[in-house]
DNA sequence: GTCCAGGCATGCA
DNA sequence: TGCATGCATGGA
């Protein structure tokens, strides 16, 4: 990887590649947004961010080498050899056909506790309503960061809402999941450092003690939020996918790769790419 | 009005 | 262990 600084912010090429469109809005993050010029926009750990793609590269707009490093490097996982694991992926001809199709989706590496708040959002939900119900949440309980932009709000301020604060910005039934969720990270009783460190399976029963996550939320939280690849959501899409393309079990290629896989089956059959913004 | 949405907790067999 | 049902909400 090159990484250039430039007037504009900081250049990277010779990454290993990116759908940007589909890995900030294929169902893993929700606070993504693209601006008329092309570029995006988004909110993450705190710092408002705008990508612009050009000529293969990714520039950082008004973003410094250091930020770069400490932020975006691990946020996109530049550090993972995707060239790698997507040929590996490739020996399966229905995957090998997804990845010709997009490209390299890459999984975020995204904020824990907002990644399990958003998760435990997504239960029973659709897309555009989560995305709404996180900015109604970060408008009304993050901290304004500039630009008319919020943080995704603590666990510590969360924890002191009531249901019926979370429920004016349309929770729905989950605002006691929110609370429980916010209450056990900021007490510590949820330890995201050593989740991170445990087997995949232990890391996920220690996320499924929180009320409202159960394994799929769980599993989301793993592949999204913690960087186990090996985590595989099953929601109602694929479930049904999985029967259908494979009615033996996965391939064995995907071992390891679980988590990229079920991100390939999700852009391609659940439909969502063919919704999703522009 | 009805149906559906990246589920989960609960109660009952 | 396995299945049905209710859960808030808004858009189609």
């Amino acid at each position: 990887m090159t990484i250039k600084e430039t007037d504009f912010g900081v250049r990277i090429s010779d990454f290993g590649g990116i759908n940007l469109g589909l890995t900030l809005d294929c169902g893993q993050a929700f606070r993504w947004r693209r601006l008329a010029d092309g570029a995006f926009a988004g909110v993450v750990k705190g710092k408002a961010a705008r990508i612009a793609e050009g000529g293969g590269d990714l520039i950082f707009l008004g973003c410094g080498k250091e930020e770069f490093s400490e932020l975006w490097h691990p946020y996109f996982g530049f550090d993972t050899d995707y060239g790698r694991i997507l040929s590996i992926l490739s020996r399966n001809p229905f995957l090998a056909g997804c990845i010709e199709k997009y490209g390299v989706i890459r999984i975020l590496r995204q904020e824990p506790f907002e990644t399990l708040c958003s998760f435990i959002i997504s239960a029973c939900n659709n897309i555009p309503r989560i995305k709404g119900i996180i900015e109604r949440m970060s408008k009304k309980y993050g901290e304004e960061i500039g630009g008319g932009l919020f943080a995704f709000p603590s666990a510590e301020t969360l924890a002191g809402l009531s249901e019926d604060e979370l429920l004016a910005v349309g929770t729905g039934f989950r605002a006691g999941y929110i609370i429980d969720a916010a209450k056990k990270a900021a007490s510590g009783e949820l330890d995201f450092g050593l989740i991170k460190s445990l087997p995949v399976e232990e890391a996920k029963k220690s996320l499924m003690t929180v009320r409202g996550v159960g394994e799929k939320v769980a599993d989301c939280v793993l592949l999204f939020g913690l960087g186990f690849m090996n985590a595989y959501p099953v929601d109602r899409h694929i479930k049904r996918i999985t029967a259908e393309v494979y009615p033996g079990g996965l391939p064995e290629c995907v071992k390891n790769y679980e988590g990229i896989a079920q991100q390939y089956l999700f852009v391609e059959k659940a439909g969502f790419y063919k919704n999703r913004i522009s």
